[in-house]
DNA sequence: CTTACTGCAAATAGTTTGCAAGAAG
DNA sequence: CTTCTTGCAAACTATTTGCAGTAAG
């Protein structure tokens, strides 16, 4: 079984009768090369470095499509607002530092046994798991009373 | 080994220097009982039942004391707020169901083993773990289309 | 009494929306 | 051309803060 060639982003938009601007294009370019865990904000400041007139809202709103359209996951780390990242084909995980804010992917199998497991036990069809670990990362965890 | 005595929120409030008022104590009350999973919104309007004067203010003051001294764990759905329930001594995760929002709690040996796992393979110092998983009830699986 | 705590109103952070102008197809 | 998308400003939701009055210890 080979894996499905993925489309470019632009044909997944014109597919679901969307345009291709180059608002998005910018956008789901940072979005990848960043390798991940950008927020709102900072996706907006590194967009406006290319494209100084873009606005807040055009992020916001394309942020909203990339998640509908699968082109991207969100993600929920202990704090106010969200963080995202490009889909991966993979399913993986986060471990966040506390210290520094350092975010590490992780895989694990015992992930996908735990999903059929506890949905097969309540009747439930998982179609989804995010898992976060937070705690120090070895440099954080020598500066210890710093935090 | 036995386990350690917890000791009443007056107690944990005391020793902490902070004042034990008619407030705290209510919506102390209210977390436990409810079981888990308000939000600050929720919380607010069952305690305004009791004490129709409370302030929101002093809902979200007493939420941000309760989780520093470890009284309620912050979850992180997906959503834009956060919910919370009160401390309990076995760790365990949650299954959310999309259609409906019902919340199934679940315990799994497992998580202990990935937080060993992925923590010592990192080099990190793992303290806390939140696996979210979400799906469709049973209810819910049957109408399908009116979600 | 002393100082933490509360209620209220105003401030702030994150995100969404209405609308007229601009661009994609 | 037609309709989707954008930028801007205003609105909105969730949460925090300043301050003067209130209450716990």
């Amino acid at each position: 079984m080979r894996a499905k060639p993925r489309s470019a982003p632009s044909q997944i938009l014109r597919r679901a009768r969307r345009r291709s601007t180059s608002q998005r294009s910018l956008l789901l370019d940072l979005i990848q090369q960043a390798g991940g865990h950008l927020d709102a904000d900072e996706l907006y400041r590194r967009a406006r470095e290319q494209q100084p007139r873009l606005s807040l809202s055009t992020v916001y709103r394309s942020l909203r499509l990339f998640k509908q359209l699968q082109l991207i996951d969100e993600l929920h780390f202990e704090e106010d607002h969200h963080h995202y990242e490009g889909h991966s084909p993979r399913e993986h995980h986060h471990l966040v530092c506390l210290g520094c804010g350092r975010v590490v992917e992780f895989e694990s199998p015992l992930i996908q046994q735990l999903k059929a497991d506890v949905g097969g036990r309540q009747g439930f069809k998982v179609t989804s798991a995010e898992l976060n670990l937070a705690g120090l990362c070895p440099r954080c965890r020598g500066k210890k009373g710093s935090v």
